[in-house]
DNA sequence: TACTGTGTTAATAC
DNA sequence: AGTATTAACACAGT
């Protein structure tokens, strides 16, 4: 399930063979057309024919390549891959769109969930519009965190899975971060003390850099370059923990749900205010 | 066989 | 307007 600290994985390890390469076509596999999301192939093609890839980013969990002229935006959902040649185990049937290249490389999306999806657009705005702050960038700062947290009556681990909010987490690090700051995940937002706010927004900084260093956290299906997995889901403390032991306070980890999402906590460190 | 889990969006209800 | 809930998407795993 790639976050923020996968994807930004995911750009670092396939960027250096993807810049300077000028983009033949980009056609959908096995019928499914619906990696272009809503619009037909060709009008795919008719934006990105003929451009080249000048740079690779990563904006929120979206992955950006910068052409010449606009951009494509690619979401890798739960299960997406990009390879830069398939294995002998990557089984045909779970591609969903190639891009060819006019030197003759490929990129290969696989897919075996079929949510991920490519995007084109003139500009960044159509992808800063949808997206909030960037949790490694300058705008997040503590003063901001409060201030939105102040704003909102919302259970605070939905509102840090929103993306309009914040961009890039997901149910790990939001999980990981509430632990930290011994947080429950269902307290009213407008509800958390400011030494909360502060650590919460302190250890959400330093989970993500960890991570990144790690090459991002292999639950089941994440993987990069060639079949490598991230190796941060050594350092996890609670998600994917259920039955073991907090490490702060050796209580059994629990496993509930919220806001219809498996959620991780320690019954006794993160305590629901009344 | 029925259910779950993943991220996101859209639709709907309050 | 803000918030919460549900379905939809697709499919491997249990």
């Amino acid at each position: 399930m790639p976050e923020l600290p996968e994807v930004e994985t995911v750009v670092r390890s396939i960027a250096p063979s993807l810049i300077g390469e000028v983009i033949n076509c980009v056609t959908c596999e096995n019928d499914y057309c619906k990696v272009f999301s809503s619009i037909s192939p060709q009008l795919f093609n008719q934006s990105v024919k003929g451009r080249e890839i000048i740079n690779v980013n990563r904006r929120g969990k979206f992955i950006v390549l910068e052409l010449v002229y606009g951009f494509i935006f690619i979401h890798l959902r739960m299960t997406g891959r990009l390879l830069t040649q398939m294995g002998p185990n990557d089984r045909s049937h779970h591609l969903t769109a190639v891009f060819h290249f006019e030197s003759g490389k490929k990129l290969f999306f696989k897919d075996y969930r079929k949510f991920g999806r490519l995007y084109y657009a003139e500009s960044m705005s159509w992808l800063n519009k949808k997206l909030g702050v960037e949790p490694l960038g300058p705008d997040f700062t503590f003063n901001w965190l409060q201030a939105g947290l102040a704003k909102s009556s919302r259970q605070i681990k939905p509102l840090l899975l929103d993306q309009s909010f914040i961009a890039g987490l997901g149910n790990i690090y939001v999980d990981e971060g509430l632990w930290a700051a011994h947080i429950h995940p269902a307290t009213p937002a407008n509800k958390i003390k400011p030494e909360q706010i502060e650590i919460l927004h302190r250890a959400t900084q330093e989970i993500l850099g960890e991570s990144i260093k790690k090459n991002g956290t292999t639950i089941i299906n994440f993987q990069f370059g060639a079949g490598n997995t991230g190796e941060f889901v050594n350092e996890l403390k609670v998600f994917n923990r259920a039955g073991q032991p907090c490490p702060v306070c050796a209580t059994p980890i629990i496993k509930i749900r919220i806001a219809q999402r498996g959620t991780h906590l320690c019954p006794k460190c993160q305590i629901l205010p009344d």
